[in-house]
DNA sequence: AATGAAGATGAAAATCATTATCATAATCTA
DNA sequence: TAGATTATGATAATGATTTTCATCTTCATT
């Protein structure tokens, strides 16, 4: 999905729930939607604040949290103390890595995985719709 | 694995970072080893204090720390704002596929996929210590 | 058993992420 | 353009977790 189609989810959400349409919502949308990383709100506000250093963080929290709503957005916790956002992947699912001493994040696909754990669903009579995956360890600079 | 291997571990990794042991770490990390949910510190300080109203909740938290630190309890975040923790299951590791309809939570082992996961993690570097899958769907009763 | 050094404890204060408050400003409908 | 409603941003409040620090325990050594 492209920029211009996610613009369009929100402000049909936004029409939907009475909410208005702002300069500031539009703008931290739009930087949040340039991003390709797990970004912490912390992060997010710089980069917010790097174009407008009049956005204040509170409306970096009720934004993403719109978007959260709306399911333009993912929220993680990872375990570091935050909440990190997460844009839609383009391709298909992946899933987490986690290292547990500096907290670095990379992704994996493995459409075995997933196979087997359509399977293993299967067995118990579950149908899979969603999962999460994350594994724990240590990073190649912290092993 | 029953609470007196548990404490065997723990008394060596105690030894082993060179700390003491004391009563009431014992007791908090008996508490805990009796428990069978996904258990708040909150609810574990309120067990706690049942039997011994002078233990402070900096101390559980440390201690809850510890037993995380040694592979003794899991620490979880389900997205309410609190940390979680988890006894390590008796008859070896289980992921979990929760009812997205009903809540119903089912388990199950799969010695592939955590072969999988290992392999994966390698092939960027990574070593995994520990790890959460979560399948979510329809149990057979609500498919 | 007594000593002494290193840790542990608990109460309270500090910190960190997140949420609420509130006066002011922007949006939108009519 | 007015009027009503919602949004904003600075600040305060909250809630979970961590730190601090004076005091107490543990444990290896006498």
């Amino acid at each position: 999905m492209d920029s211009s189609a996610k613009n369009t989810i929100l402000k049909a959400y936004l029409e939907k729930t009475g909410l208005k349409s702002t300069a500031q919502r539009d703008f931290i949308a739009e930087t949040f939607f340039k991003t390709n990383t797990h970004i912490s709100l912390d992060e997010l506000l710089k980069k917010v604040k790097r174009k407008n250093s009049r956005i204040g963080y509170a409306t970096v929290y009720r934004t993403m949290k719109l978007l959260s709503e709306c399911g333009l957005a993912l929220a993680r916790q990872f375990g570091d103390g935050q909440t990190r956002y997460e844009n839609l992947p383009d391709d298909g699912h992946h899933d987490h890595i986690i290292c547990i001493k500096c907290s670095k994040i990379a992704e994996f696909q493995n459409q075995k995985i997933e196979q087997l754990q359509i399977e293993a669903a299967k067995k118990l009579g579950f149908t899979v719709v969603n999962h999460k995956l994350e594994l724990y360890g240590y990073c190649p600079d912290c092993a």
